[in-house]
DNA sequence: TTGTACGCGTTATCAG
DNA sequence: CTGATAACGCGTACAA
């Protein structure tokens, strides 16, 4: 392992010199920079990072939490906190929290190891939360969390269900049914809300036959979607809370000969990957998520700075127009 | 910052005691350990892993290089690495190379702030891995290298293209094309040369006009798809060198009122997630990714523990079938 | 149990 | 203005 005092010893000068060499201090003559910068060649130096790290109290990145690093989860938001990270000179890493508050994630966090965390991790408690941000800023894209020092961005669900919906009852529907995630789900609770709000507004009657509740999955929404064809009296539109379960739905419709959006309309929520790739390909209802990503990062940088900064922020979503529903107002 | 100085003030002990306690020694008293405890719960002390990693020069965490975090890589292989990773004892940290030998990815590495790595990030160069294999144990997924201390492991694509043409010609078929990737794609070439020793061994005359050169992607497949059946003369079946340009093939296809398997068979090579999604589902080659992740894994602990290790590792393919082969020897 | 010499760079301070 | 000396960051582990 080669350190500074080798390249010091073999350019013949003091540590300090170095130190000031390498880090491009304007107090170094041109003519001992060049040696110093040949010896450390030379030897092909690298400063241990800890060390420096340890002196300075920095770190110099910043690190983004995720529940799983192998799971599916949004390669935009990704993109977005990677941009302003590299944008501010700092490094990004990725830790999993798997493990709650023995993981990777709460360590890094706790033991100082990074300047700050964007945090998409629902596993990490909310107490764990609380005690972290305490020691680092920390801005939380995965739930909401009133609490002093708690930063977060929010993707409005209210709002989505209710463009979604809307969207429907505007190109005719008026028999809409709603088919929602796990009864814990936060998000799908908020566009279940945004539904029944959308619906109130548009003077339709809410019919409780056409809520079913299911599990976020492909499986899931296709057993709701066989539920509500088996039920008398089909709705002319359905409001999958995500896509998944919309495409689990289109597969129901698929082995009993419904055609969408023919006989049936859908729209999901989400817009993932596969959303575009189904046939029909998918309406559905896109969450900014680069944008999540990107002002998260954003955030963290102004409490780096010390900047007093709002706690909570919203973003509004976004129709993808595809396929699967039907314009009931035009001829066809 | 409450360091452990603070603690050992505040349980009256020295700072060596409040070390070997909270690192769990036996030869502290079960009395003060319980009065070290307490004041490092009180002063909600965490130690700073930075000054930890200085001294006993081990971090204990490896890290996984990709070449872009919000890329979308392979979850199972990332589920690989991490699964042997954490039953170590180990952290694990996703990093990207994204600006190579500047990267986050490469400065972690040579700047040893971890004690190992799994790469799987084609941009990083060649000189680089042998610069950092130096330093760190590394373990390459991405590429071969026959260099000192560059241990990798590699999927035999060779292998694959012969089972995926084997395959085809298992039932029946004899007319089969190849649509290939980039030219300058290892991975390609490799599936390429294990096709054409399947028609060599197997007696079928290889035909160039059933060689077409594309790009990996859903458009490129779509694009060769069209000209495969603009050309006189249809193969019996087509082998795409991955599944997106099997895709695209089958939208091309499907414009073209020909049936998959029906009118042609075909076969993708990835197994990604989408192709259980297309209609009908696509038949496939699976790569062992996570095979691949945590073997690379189980290597890194050997190395770190200083074991004598072979160089090169390969792993076998498996054929995943699907729908879009038709058996042309049985009747239907 | 405790004192203390590390680990390796950074930077304030001082001498030339 | 250049370069060197030394204290410091925080925890670890050996000698006492």
């Amino acid at each position: 392992m080669t350190t500074i005092k080798d390249v010091a010893k073999l350019a013949g000068v003091s540590i300090s010199t170095v130190s000031y060499t390498l880090n491009n201090s304007p107090r170094i003559s041109a003519s001992t920079k060049k040696r110093v910068e040949e010896a450390a060649k030379a030897l092909n130096y690298k400063k241990n990072g800890f060390a420096s790290d340890l002196k300075r109290s920095k770190t110099n990145t910043i690190a983004l939490l995720l529940s799983d690093l192998s799971g599916p989860y949004y390669s935009e938001l990704i993109q977005g906190v990677q941009d302003i990270t590299t944008s501010n000179g700092y490094d990004l890493i990725a830790c999993s929290s798997i493990g709650g508050a023995q993981s990777t994630a709460v360590k890094f966090l706790s033991e100082k190891r990074v300047d700050g965390a964007v945090i998409l991790a629902h596993n990490i408690s909310d107490e764990t939360m609380l005690e972290s941000a305490k020691s680092v800023p920390i801005v939380l894209l995965d739930r909401i969390l009133d609490e002093e020092h708690i930063y977060l961005v929010e993707v409005d669900n209210i709002e989505g269900g209710y463009h979604a919906t809307e969207y429907l009852i505007d190109r005719g529907h008026s028999q809409i049914a709603f088919v929602s995630g796990p009864a814990d789900s936060h998000d799908s609770s908020f566009r279940y809300q945004g539904y029944r709000n959308a619906l109130q507004d548009h003077h339709i009657d809410y019919q409780s036959k056409w809520y079913i509740t299911s599990n976020f999955t492909k499986e899931g929404g296709y057993r709701a979607t066989k539920l509500l064809i088996a039920q008398q009296g089909l709705p002319q539109a359905i409001f999958y809370a995500n896509d998944e379960m919309a495409i689990g739905g289109m597969q129901a419709f698929r082995e009993t000969n419904l055609r969408v959006p023919e006989d049936i309309s859908i729209i999901g929520y989400d817009d993932i990957q596969l959303a575009d790739y189904t046939s029909p390909p998918l309406t559905t209802i896109r969450q900014p998520k680069y944008e999540a990503g990107s002002l998260a990062a954003h955030l963290i940088f102004q409490l780096i700075a010390g900047e007093k900064i709002d706690r909570h922020y919203k973003l509004s979503t976004e129709i993808i127009e595809r396929q699967t529903v039907k314009d009931l107002n035009t001829f066809s």
